[in-house]
DNA sequence: CTTGACCTTGTACCTAACTACAGGGTTTAA
DNA sequence: TTAAACCCTGTAGTTAGGTACAAGGTCAAG
């Protein structure tokens, strides 16, 4: 038996088994070929698939995306650009959220210093810095 | 008639009406004081409130998470300690979300820079890059 | 005094990304 | 040979965060 059953595959990449059917029910991974018994037999590659999609989801890519991804690779004539201008958007993204972070952080910091005695505390700090943020 | 209707706060904030409703159910927001034949009153301190949500959720906070961030206002007459181990405990989360972000500004960022011409995208190195890690 | 735009409630529906059955069949190891 | 541990399909449930009605009440303008 050559193929990884659904169990195996779902091992090997660490993803809940009902996870792969889920996705091949909204087309981001191919149907697999089945074997007599009509299981699936996952060639060797969908692990590199499935590893394509996790780390996609850790680079803030939802699963839409991460499959426009997929169908722009198998056009021939897409460009390279395309794919970067993406990713580019991404960084734009994240780099808001980093500095909105800060600013939260910043904040709360502010909040614990005010909170150093063992008294109840007077006004609290968060929403005054988020409100101007 | 002092206090905004549903429909006049929601313009203010920019968020569908209902919407009001579903965070007063989760009490992401008080019960306002209701007039006379029942319509709800919002007092002009929920405009800060909804924005301090928005914000929050900018920020990639769940409404659960804000609602702590919120809680901690709230407990002004707390014992400061108290207080100050759940903003500890926020800044943590925080730290921690700002590094995942880091992370995964440098993965799209280094993946950027070595996808630099015109080419088709089968020589596109995003998507190599994110095939072998 | 009638529109039309609001208000109330409850309940149902939506997308994303899973996750869990139920009710059957198959394979494997003891 | 039987029990565990898979496999199949279909369908339903979950969490998060809303959004949309329906059926009725209220209010201000013309």
């Amino acid at each position: 038996m050559n193929g990884l059953t659904r169990a195996q595959l779902s091992r090997r990449c660490r993803i809940n088994p009902e996870t792969l059917r889920y996705y091949e029910k909204i087309k981001l991974i191919p149907k697999p070929p089945r074997s007599s018994s009509n299981y699936r037999q996952y060639p060797e590659h969908y692990v590199q698939r499935i590893g394509f999609i996790k780390r996609g989801q850790e680079l803030g890519f939802t699963l839409r995306e991460i499959r426009d991804l997929l169908d722009l690779r198998a056009k021939e004539n897409a460009k390279c650009s395309d794919v970067r201008r993406r990713a580019e958007g991404k960084i734009a993204d994240v780099d808001e959220k980093i500095r909105s972070l800060r600013a939260i952080r910043r904040a709360l910091a502010s909040l614990v210093e005010r909170c150093v005695d063992d008294g109840p505390i007077g006004e609290c700090s968060i929403l005054e810095a988020m409100d101007d943020e």
